[in-house]
DNA sequence: TATTTATCCTACTAATTTGGTCGGCTTTTG
DNA sequence: CAAAAGCCGACCAAATTAGTAGGATAAATA
C-alpha cells in the first residue's frame, strides 16, 4: 500500500474541479497555477482520470476538463484508485496466499486495516468535502492569490512589458 | 504513506516471538524458516527493532531475541514505526506547509485519514494477535511444517548424507 | 486561413526505496 | 577451539516517484 503526493494531487486536483464546476470546462494550467502542481504532471495524472471515465476533456482554446459525475456521487477512493495508488495493506491483493500459497500470520490483520482504510476513503465525497469549511477557507485563499497574479500580468501587459 | 512488506515483516516478526514468548530466546533463523522472511533481511529490521528498544538480543549459541516488553504492552503501530515505514498520510508531517508555507486543499482530508489509521493500528498489541484464532491456526500449521522439516534433516544426518 | 490555446501522447530522467545478498567480525557456549 | 548465533557495512537490481521535454492534434478566433 502507498499513498503519496501522486494519489495526493489526484484528489486535489478533482476538488479544484468540484469546487469551479458551473463555470464551464477547468484548464490544467489553472489548477496548475492554482494548486501548485506541474502542469505536465497533472496532464499524466488526467489520462488517468479520464480513462477512468471520472472527468470529461474538451479540446481548443477555453476548453479544459470537467467532472462526469454529480461530485456527490465521486468518493475519494475512486479518485486515488484512478491513478493506481492502492489502498490494500496486504501483500497478496486479498488472495491469502502470500506465504508460498498459504495465508501468513498477519493476513487478517492487514485485510482488516484495508477495510478501515476503504470504508473511510469511499465515504467521503467531493460533494462532502466542498462543504467542509476548511476546504472553503484554503479555496478562497488560493482564488484571491490568482487574481493578484492576473492583475500583475495585465500590468506587465499594459505597460507593453 | 507507505505500508509494505517491510512493516509486514516487522509486525510478523514480532508476532512470531510473542508466539514462542517464555521459550528463551528465539533466533532469527528460525524466524526465517517459519516465516518465509530472507535471514540478512530480518537481521537488518531487528537492528532497527532493538535500538527502539522493542526487542533484546542474546549473543552466541542458544541466542536470539525477545520481547523487552509484555506483549500486551507493544501495539502494531510501534512496531510498524520502529522499521522507519511511517504512517503519516499528510504530505507536510501535519505541519500544514504543503503549499508553499501555507495549507494546501487537501490537508485535513489526509490528517483525519492518518488519524483513523493511526488509531486504529495503536488500538491492537501483541498480545491480542497471539488470542487471534486465525493467527493460532496459521502459527500451529507453520509449527508442524518446521516439525517436518528437522525429521527429515534428522533422517539426512542419520542416513549419512 | 493562420494563430493560439488547449488536450493528448511518448519518451526520458534523477532520486529514492525496497528487498534483498555477501563477506566478515564478535560474542558465547560446549 | 569450533560452532552458533548476533552484529555490521557495503553493495545491488528492480521498481516507483515526480517530474521534463518535445511534439502531435483539435478547436476557437482573429
Ligand atoms: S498478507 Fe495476505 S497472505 Fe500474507
Ligand atoms: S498535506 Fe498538509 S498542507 Fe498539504
Amino acid at each position: 500500500m502507498r499513498l503519496t503526493t501522486k494519489g495526493r494531487y489526484a484528489v486535489t486536483a478533482m476538488l479544484d474541479l468540484a469546487l469551479h464546476e458551473g463555470k464551464g470546462p477547468i484548464s490544467l494550467a489553472d489548477i496548475s497555477e492554482r494548486q501548485g502542481i506541474s502542469l505536465s504532471y497533472l496532464e499524466q495524472l488526467f489520462a488517468k482520470l479520464r480513462r477512468n471515465n471520472l472527468v470529461a476533456s474538451v479540446r481548443g482554446p477555453g476548453g479544459g476538463y470537467q467532472l462526469n459525475r454529480p461530485k456527490a456521487d465521486i468518493d475519494v477512493a475512486e479518485v486515488i484508485d484512478a491513478v493506481n495508488e492502492n489502498v490494500d495493506a496486504t501483500g497478496c491483493n486479498r488472495r491469502g496466499d502470500c506465504q508460498s500459497g498459504e495465508v501468513c500470520l498477519t493476513h487478517h490483520l492487514w485485510c482488516d486495516l484495508s477495510d478501515q482504510i476503504h470504508t473511510f476513503l469511499s465515504g467521503i465525497t467531493l460533494a462532502d468535502l466542498v462543504e467542509r469549511k476548511d476546504v472553503k477557507a484554503v479555496s478562497s485563499r488560493q482564488e484571491a492569490r490568482q487574481a493578484e497574479k492576473m492583475i500583475a500580468s495585465d500590468i506587465r501587459v499594459a505597460s507593453g512589458l
